[in-house]
RNA sequence: GCGGACGUGGCGAAAUCGGUAGACGCAGCAGACUUAAAAUCUGCCUCCCGUAUGGGAGUACGGGUUCGAGUCCCGUCGUCCGCACCA
């Protein structure tokens, strides 16, 4: 007997049809079961999709079938994160309007995702770049401002001549503007902000409560926001007209190391200090020509100007430091100025060898004596101060607290001389950006009324069709006509604001819209959003370990405080997966290879490729992220097409654990592919063995062989559903391989059994296992495999769909065993095994370990000092 | 520089309460079926000695704790990731 093989290409576009037909995906807000609200990172629409999509995407899918199938009310939706530079860049080179141009690649990769079989609610989709849902981000971002959780700013931008745009930190390269290749300047512009700082205690505290997710990305996170504690200390300065200077330290305990103060070279104080010193000006003009890219303030130099003023110690009226402005002091940390405390500090120190200060060690290690001093490695460990006056003696953190305390009382022109301060890294989100295709900023700015949100009954602010991108710039900006409004306020004749949002914005709260896109007059139901969120399980790339989660997790708090939602965090469970890696190839002259271009071969236990246009040697490189310019990337297309969506699904969860790399090979497409072919054929098989067994003909005294193939399918069953609770996909695989080989060897074994006599000779015992077992094994496959398993499912002579079968419950009576199997080591070392019941007491395991011949040699006659059993697990003798 | 993760067969990996190292898959080898090939099926597959029963070594390296260590502790080396003049 044959069965024809199995055609992914009729089967699967017939199944999802069926799923289509019964909505089976469509989700109910008013169904009463617990919510499951699982959410993949949405796409940006960049034209098709790519393996990461295919591997992302189908690790949800898998929870959500999943979920589904264990009777949870499952949220599973789909979206695009559609505005950003590269529509643009796409209008610009091939004079198509982003719109467009996003639309179709849209249609497109919707398709592709279609033909993936996920279980989505379609229904749900958004797009960011639709009036319908920026509408309420516009609406939101005018409760932000008056919530007071926007501001308006100037700020320090990355500031690109030639395409007249503001450019993020990473676009820029070498100083220069990774599009145009212009010098990049640094520009005062006024922008709009989030003041997500106005969270960062909350949002670093709550990290803690996060337990779902990856410690990875928490301490990401914490770091990001950065805070410290520390103290603000008001020097006074002599030498000039300025009364003080205010600098930020969390390390008060060096006070008595200082040797210098120095300030950020855009400070009020070293402006002031340039007005009648051109040099000093020209060394702060040079400070800020200095370029923002990584590498350039890697190299620099430290480098300083002597401003000349004085800085009085806070504890010595007599002893004065000299003040510098110093290159490497941010204007935007802290106050913008410090004391240098060389001893203590690398840079300093750096600074303080530069230009010949002092370097005096306050603080040494326990045991140092009185001559530790420092050379050129600051000393930042834990110690006691010395040199330090009252403070010898102490330990940090008590000098800390010392320090804090007198200067905290002590007042000079009636305020304190220092007060505590706890500081953060984390800066406010500038949302603004200079571009076209992004959500508009809904702010009309009037000559007599100042800034002026618009109305909520001119919601949205829609972008203007009829824009051309010929010419650098903002095309709003040069707009004809679509800045120019009337003043809502006063009805004289005003300008819109033509910046529009950053699309991390757009991203902060999509999550949220899924809940419930259908509502027209609001961004959200309280009713009904607080119910589905948080996400249990969100699953993107560590790439947005930072940002993207970070921003969302403001948004959600912004969101509580302006009534949109009731809740501080998105997502409950976050986990971050691997990347999709594929080997490179490259041919004789350097050129990289598509790997349709070569063949593989293997001579000698050697792998080899060859060109196939020329059968030229090719050079097989190392395995890399699949990229366009490596060209070693797989189209899922070519893939669905050739061996169907299952193939690809199931390859992307077989072999590498799901938040490591996985490697696209050839070969494993082609296992995982043989694997669906076999799972068909045995299904096939044991139907024909079988025919449609009752649950009712199960026999109450199995035969061993029916009893052990039971056992086989219930254990793979308990293992496997942990294993996909827990993402572990790789293993719930591998249970599903044991499963299918512990089946075929049942089957093969029953069928040469019944040669002789027939089919009919299978025992009733066995037919009946045969046919649990390979439900069991469909409704395994089912969350990874889904049209797979619906074609084998009807195989099996089920009427309704294994996508609508709630998950089989495991017999706990068929997970243990009645006699255990205990390795038995001797010192240590294994030297047999030993078979007891499973129940059986130590005095009874220890006679029976004695008994081993394998022990006895082992032991070679001398006595035996104790035996540990360990029950269910191991035994030792120690002799 | 700071912070974090990780080093297991030819390869991807299992073994996460300290208890049989290498489940499962890939590649490879041998065999069955076939006129032949493909497909499929069966067996072998960490290394060394041995025909074999068996023995020895083995989880980056060096120490330690323990009856017992891939797992815990100390040190070294290596790889990867994040942050980076944040005072």
């Amino acid at each position: 007997m044959s069965v024809e093989r199995y055609n992914p290409k009729e089967a699967e576009p017939k199944w999802r049809q069926v799923w289509d037909e019964r909505q089976l995906f469509r989700t109910d807000n008013a169904d009463p079961r617990p919510k499951y609200y699982v959410l993949e990172m949405f796409p940006y629409p960049s034209g098709r999709i790519h393996m990461g999509h295919v591997r992302n995407y189908t690790m949800g899918d898998v929870v959500a079938r999943y979920k589904r199938a264990k009777g949870f009310n499952v949220l599973h939706p789909m979206g695009w994160d559609a505005f950003g530079m590269p529509a643009e860049n796409a209008a610009m080179a091939n004079n198509v309007h982003p719109r467009e141009w996003t639309y179709a690649n849209i249609a497109t990769m919707r398709d592709q995702l279609k033909s993936m079989g996920l279980s989505l609610d379609w229904s749900r989709e958004i797009a960011t770049c639709d009036p319908a849902y920026y509408r309420h981000q516009q609406r939101m971002f005018i409760d932000f401002l008056k919530a007071g959780l926007v501001s308006r700013k100037t700020a320090r931008v990355n500031w690109d001549p030639v395409d007249h745009t503001v450019l993020a930190n990473e676009q820029v390269i070498d100083g220069r503007g990774w599009r145009s290749g212009a010098l990049v300047e640094q520009r005062e512009l006024t922008q709009w902000f989030f003041t997500i700082t106005r969270f960062a205690q909350d949002l670093e505290s709550a990290l803690d409560g996060l337990t779902r997710w990856p410690d990875k990305v928490r301490i990401m996170q914490k770091n990001w926001i950065g805070r410290s504690e520390g103290l603000l200390v008001r020097f006074a300065l002599e030498g000039g007209d300025i009364p003080e200077v205010q600098v930020y330290t969390t390390r008060p305990d060096t006070l008595f190391g200082a040797s210098f103060v120095a300030i950020a070279a855009d400070h009020p104080i070293a402006r002031k200090a340039a007005e009648g010193n051109p040099d000093l000006a020209a060394f702060i003009e040079d400070c800020k020509r200095t370029g923002t890219a990584q590498e350039i303030i890697d190299k620099a130099e430290k480098r300083g100007f002597d401003t000349g003023l004085k800085a009085v110690h806070p504890f010595d009226p007599n002893w004065k430091l000299p003040v510098y402005v110093a290159n490497f002091v941010l204007m935007d940390y802290g106050t913008g100025a410090i004391f240098g405390c060389p001893a203590h500090d690398q840079r300093d120190l750096d600074f303080a060898r530069a230009y010949g200060l002092p370097v005096k060690a306050v603080v040494r290690p326990e045991g140092a004596d009185d001559d530790f001093a420092v050379s050129d490695t600051a000393y930042d460990g834990d110690g006691r101060l010395f040199n330090s006056a009252f403070l010898d003696g102490f330990g940090i953190p008590e000098a800390k607290e010392e320090v804090a305390k007198r200067l905290e009382s002590h007042e000079r022109d009636g305020f304190p001389v220092a007060e505590r301060k706890v500081n953060y890294r984390l800066r406010d989100w500038g949302v603004s950006r200079q571009r076209y295709w992004g959500c508009p900023i809904p702010i009309i700015h009037c000559e007599s009324c100042g800034v002026v949100p618009v109305p909520e009954t001119d919601l949205p602010v829609t972008l203007p069709e009829d824009v051309s991108f010929d010419v650098p710039g903002n095309p709003l900006d040069r707009h004809p006509s679509w800045k120019h409004v009337a003043c809502p306020n006063c009805g004289k004749p005003a300008v819109r604001e033509t910046d529009t949002m950053d699309t991390f914005v757009d991203s902060s709260w999509y999550y949220a819209r899924f809940t419930d896109p259908f509502l027209e007059t609001e961004p959200t139901d309280r009713a009904v959003i607080d119910r589905w969120l948080p996400v249990d399980q969100y699953i993107g790339g560590v790439e947005h370990a930072i940002l993207h989660l970070l921003y969302s997790r403001f948004f959600m708090r912004a969101m509580r405080a302006t009534g949109h939602s009731g809740l501080d965090e998105p997502f409950a469970g976050l986990f971050t997966q691997g990347m999709v890696v594929h080997e490179t190839y490259r041919g004789a002259d350097g050129r990289w290879l598509q790997p349709s271009e070569i063949r593989i071969s293997t001579e000698g236990g050697a792998r080899r490729a060859i060109e196939l246009a020329n059968g030229a040697d090719v050079e097989i490189g190392s395995i890399e992220k699949m990229s366009k310019s490596k060209k070693n990337t797989v189209d899922p297309d070519d893939i669905i097409g050739t061996f169907g969506a299952d193939t690809a699904r199931f390859f992307m969860l077989s072999d590498s654990p799901p938040e490591r790399d996985v490697i696209w090979t050839e070969d494993g497409v082609q296992s995982s592919h043989r694997f669906v072919q076999r799972v068909w054929r045995l299904v096939n098989e044991v139907a024909t063995i079988t025919g449609i067994v009752k649950d009712d003909e199960a026999a109450t005294e199995l035969d061993a062989a029916s009893l052990a193939l039971r056992k086989a399918a219930h254990r793979a069953l308990a293992t496997a559903g942990d294993d996909i609770e827990r993402l572990r996909f790789n293993r719930a695989v591998a249970q599903l391989y044991e499963l299918t080989n512990a089946l075929q060897a049942a089957a093969v074994g029953a069928r040469q059994a019944a040669e002789t006599g027939g089919i009919e000779d299978i025992s009733a015992d066995m037919r009946f296992a045969l046919y649990e077992a390979a439900t069991i094994l469909v409704q395994l496959a089912a969350p990874m495999m889904p049209h797979l398993a619906e074609e084998c499912w009807s195989v099996l002579g089920y009427t309704n769909l294994v996508a609508e079968t709630p998950w089989p419950v495991a017999d706990d009576a068929l997970l243990v065993e009645d006699e255990i199997t205990l390795p038995v080591q001797v010192n240590g070392k294994r030297r047999g095994d030993v078979t007891v019941a499973r129940d059986a007491d130590t005095t009874t395991v220890e006679a029976a370990v004695l008994a081993l011949e394998a022990v006895q040699r082992a032991v070679e006659g001398r006595p035996i000092k104790k035996i540990i059993v360990v029950p269910q697990r191991i035994v030792n003798v120690v002799a």
